[in-house]
Formats: C-alpha cells, structure tokens, sequence
DNA sequence: ATGAAAGCGCTAACAC
DNA sequence: GTGTTAGCGCTTTCAT
C-alpha cells in the first residue's frame, strides 16, 4: 500500500503510449470529436491500459464550465424532499452531470452556499430551500448560470420556476372534503410560513368563505409529524365548529390524526375527516390510510432539469413557471370514494 | 438580461484593481495565506466590487486536488438513508467541502459512477450502497483517494469502514425481546441478502439457538414497509410458535406490526412483541411506537468523515474499521420497560 | 483526420 | 510581505 500513489496518468503519457498527439487524445474523449475510429480504440486501449481518467478540472477550465449541478435543499430528512432529491439527482445524473448537494436548513444558509457554487462554474442551480437572495439570482443571470427554483416564491424575478399552484392545490383539497359532505371546515399549517404550504393554506380557507362556509384556522409549531401531533389541544378545543381538517402537508396531517383519534378521542373518518398534502410513502401505510394530494415529484424533477437544460441553450429567454399537476387520492380518512 | 454574460473576472482583473500582483490576491483568498491584513482587506474590496469568484477549477488543477467528496448512496428515498446522507453531506460542507451525489440502485450502477469521480479529483469517497467492486478500491488506493465503506461488507480490502457490529445488534433484539419474557423467536429479514441487514437476522437467530430456544425464519419481499406488510400469511402460518419477532429494519418492523394486528388480528404487544432497527423517526409515531434498536446516524456521519480526513493526511495507515453504538429503544411493540 | 502551439485561471517556488 | 515565473492538464484554433 506504500508503494502506489505515483502521479496519475495525463493525456501526454496516453497520447506517447498510442503513438499520437495530446489533442487526439482528448478529440477521443469528447463525444463530437473528429477522429477515426480505430485511433479512438487504440487512444482508449492505451488509456485504459494506463489507468487514465479525463481530469476534469482541466477541461472545465479551458471550456468554461464544469458540468456540476447544484442542489440546494433544506429538510432532506423529509420524505417529500428525500424523494424530491432523489429524483433531481438522478434526473441530472442521467443527462451526463453531476449533482452537487448543498443543505440549507435557514435562510441565512442559502446564500452563501449559492454563493460559493459560483466557484465551481456550475452549469446550473436547482433550490429547493428557502428562497435565495435576489442579489445571488442577478449574479447568476450576469454570470449566465441558470436557477430553477422549486415551489418557491415567485416574487423573485429572473429564475426559471417549477412548483405547484397553492389556489388549484386548495380548490382540490375543499373538493375532496365537500364530496365527502363536510360542510364545516378547518385548516392546518405551520406558524411560520412557506409560500407553497401556507398559500395552499390559505387558498382553502378563501375557497371555504367564498363557498359560504365556516372554516377554522389552526397554527401548528412546524410542519412534522409533531407539529401536527401538538395541535392536539386546538383540535380539542375547537372541534365543535368543524367536521372536516385539510393540513398542508401529509407529516402534519398525520400527526393531526393521531393527535384526533389518540389524544381527543375523534374518531376517524366518522366524526371528523381528513385530507393531507403530498402522497408521501408513509400516507398509504396501513395505520394511517390518509387521503390526500398528490404532487408527482418525478416529474417535478424532470421539468426542473428540463428548464435549466433548456435555459443553458437560451440564456436569454425570459424566465417561464411551469405548473406540476395534482391529483386526489382518496383513502380511509375520508368517507368518499376509497381505493381498496 | 440579454445585456449581461460578460466574462467574470479573473485574480488578474482584482490584482490591477487592488494596485497588487495575482500572487497576492491569490494569497489573500487561501487561509494560512502569508498576506498583511490591510493588503487582504483591500483586495477583498476589490474582489467584492468586480464581483470575483476564485476559480476552484483552477485552483484544483493547480493543487491536484478539488474539495468534493463523492457520496454513493442508494434507496435516498429511504428514511434512514435519507438522514444518513443528510449528515454526511452536512459534515462534509462543515469542514469546507462540497459533496457530490451519486444515487446507486444497483450493484452494476455503482462501479461506473465511483470510476467517473476520479475525473473530478474528488478528495474522498463515502460509499453507502452496494460494495464497490475491488478493483476500484484499488485504483483509490493507487491514487491516494480515500474510501469509506459505511455498513458494508468487510470482505474488500483496502478501504477504511464505520458500520454496526450485526454480532451486537443481534445480541441486542434477543435481550431485548427476552427481558420481555419471550421464549419463543421469529425473525424477519428480506430475502436479497445484504451485509449489515442479513448480518443482524443471523446474528439474532444463532443467539436463540445457542440459548437453546427456538426460532423461526421469515423472508420479505424486500426490505420495505410493503416487504414486512406483505409477510402478513407467513405470520399468520407461524404464529403459532413463537411470540417475539425481531424486523431486521423498522420498516419491515412497521409493516409486520400493520400485518399482525390489521391482517392477521393478532394483538401487539399483547400476543406478539416485535423490535426493529434504526430507529427512524416514524418508529416513534403514535400509531406504531416501535420498539427498537437506535443507530446514531450523524456521529456515523461524523466519523466516517473523520476516518477520510484521518486517511488525507496519511495515505499509508492501514485500514480502520469503527464500530457505532447501538441503543435500546423500548417502546410500545414489547410488553417491557417503556418510555411514557 | 491529425499535430503544433497557445492559453484557460490559478498556485507555488523562488527571489527580493 | 510581495512580485516574478513557471507550470497544473486540458481544449482549441490553425495549419497541414
């Protein structure tokens, strides 16, 4: 083991071994390259023999970019977002690149992680944290480095976006519940608030009042599994006033129907029903059967990748959002119409 | 927008700005740089204004090395896994280094995408899915390219480990099983076999045996919570011998525990007593409360990033193999000691 | 299709 | 403490 680590190989020492010149050498590393076929073989025969890898670094130098991605996620704990990462990464592993992660759990955080990717010449930023500084994205359109921001806030201008819409979001949370002959409603959502989970929040409870119908609004501390568990005693408390609970997100409705049935004594679906956000794994498990709205982050990953391919090509073209679609699940916390 | 897109600075460009040479901006970006600290200041302003990035690309073909650290990792979207590379990613950025993402479903996957990191002159490998094959551990040998296998099997040579001691983790879920008063086993582990999960089931099973009592074996699907639920008939075949069933992962565990008491009606903790392993958040949900065995994930992250930095600064040592700290979990799955 | 030469932006010796 | 010089390993005109 002591006897190794001598300088790894480089395009001179391929090119001495195949009897050709560096510059054949790399024309048979790069995939449009003018060569013949057999020097490509032998090229590849010597550097296989030898060991040799492309540095990469010393091509992103000369041709300006490495083909890093960065992703910048906060709560990769989560399994929406582990999914959600997931996919990106294979999305962008598929396309040739390399996917950068870079975890932000603050606001504070985001910035200067997106600031030092610059350093790396990536070819493109996916966020799907909090909402970077504008003062980065401006770098970023200056410097010709795509962002494509996921469910994020739209006031920042200038970055690609991909994320679901918080009215339709709302609309098909109400719709699920009224089908399911609630009449009176309440709503779920974390204190501090997020663009896409509060605003889907928020649009059901508009969608409620413009329907006529009483909606309550209930703050839990955050939104995990305890977020929604903790707001046993709201539930308790106001209970009365309501036969139907969308939370915005799957954790915290989950959390929210443990805290009814275990904490309350609510029965589930009978006296209250609930629907959730989401469709992680953990909906579909036997002690929870949640209904709830699917986001198909798959797809999400692939029109985020697709944006910022697309960008690379144009750099110019203004910013566009694409909208993911939802889709109801029905399942055991609600009356209506149950997949078996 | 169509405006901008101009090359970005180079140290040259703040070198004339700051009235110094490259050199010296170059001095006034490196940590231990041997630099007045007016000079640097200055530069820095300089940097700020032209909105200078250092050029890692440059940097890293210059000192032959970049600051990523190549994390494979497989089934991200895992609850585990997810927080495990949460962690390691974390750790990562905590010592200043940037990790790159690579997702490995498969075996074949794997080898591939380790060899393709070379080309990045990544400062370390941290691998957590399939074991690599040999060879590659070799050539990260001959290139002074540390690798950390973390719970994988210790059959390759050559490269530094952290992982559970399946010969503990099994000793555990007996005693723990046992100190509830069972004396009759099952265990559950998937059917593709895999180190550190296989490891443990056998470990557990030789443990009943050599007690002399006895026990009996069910294999999953896979190691999913639709692995352990799709159990449900295997269960109920043999449920009639033993009364203690160890899940070799908490997911299994949460699925046996839904096909125990939903589909085969048997009561837990009451008739049947179960533990897993892991101890993800979702054991400690209201409507499982999994007894379990605890692996502390982020000082597994921790020390496998020790182990790479240990390994940077002295290429020679031989390989290391760091054990975790496994705890006891007790729950409401088992009739014994439980946390309120 | 292939080779020669220039240069990407930076750091590291070496002078001073 | 600062400037000068020489590469790091690659791609890319431009010849041929």
């Amino acid at each position: 083991m002591v006897d190794g680590m001598r300088k790894p190989p480089t395009s001179f020492d391929v090119a001495r071994l195949a009897g050709v010149s560096r510059s054949t050498v790399s024309r048979a590393f790069t995939d449009g390259g003018k060569i013949s076929t057999d020097v490509r073989k032998k090229v590849h025969e010597a550097a296989e023999q030898l060991g040799y890898h492309v540095n990469y670094l010393a091509r992103g130098l000369q041709t300006r970019h490495s083909n890093l991605v960065g992703i910048v996620a906060s709560r990769l704990d989560t399994p929406i977002r582990a999914v959600q990462v997931k996919a990106i990464a294979q999305e962008i592993i598929g396309h040739g690149m390399r996917p950068m992660l870079l975890t932000a759990e603050s606001a504070d955080d985001v910035g200067p992680l997106l600031n030092s990717m610059f350093s790396y010449n990536v070819a493109g930023m996916l966020v799907t944290s909090d909402t970077p500084p504008s003062a980065i994205i401006e770098e970023c359109n200056r410097l010709g480095v795509p962002v494509v921001l996921i469910n994020r806030d739209p006031v920042i201008e200038g970055a690609d976006r991909v994320q679901m819409d918080p009215e339709e979001a709302g609309r098909l949370a109400f719709e699920m519940l009224h089908a399911c002959r609630v009449r009176r409603f309440a709503v779920l959502s974390p204190r501090t608030r997020t663009y896409t989970v509060s605003g889907r929040a928020d649009a059901f409870a508009d969608h409620c009042r413009r329907e006529g119908m009483p909606v309550v609004r209930i703050l839990a501390e955050n939104q995990s599994y305890f977020g929604g568990r903790g707001a046993a005693a709201e539930i308790a408390a106001t209970i009365d006033s309501f036969e139907g609970l969308f939370c915005a997100t799957d954790l915290l409705a989950m959390g929210a129907l443990d805290a009814a049935r275990l904490d309350c004594g609510v029965a589930v679906p009978e006296r209250l029903q609930i629907v959730g956000f989401d469709d992680i794994e953990q909906a579909g498990w036997g002690a929870y059967q949640l209904s709830t709205i699917r986001q198909d982050v798959v797809r999400q990953a692939r029109i985020a990748v697709e944006l910022m391919l697309a960008r690379i090509e144009e750099p110019a073209r203004p910013p566009m959002v694409r909208f993911q679609t939802l889709t109801k699940v029905f399942r055991h916390t609600t009356t209506g119409p149950v997949r078996p």
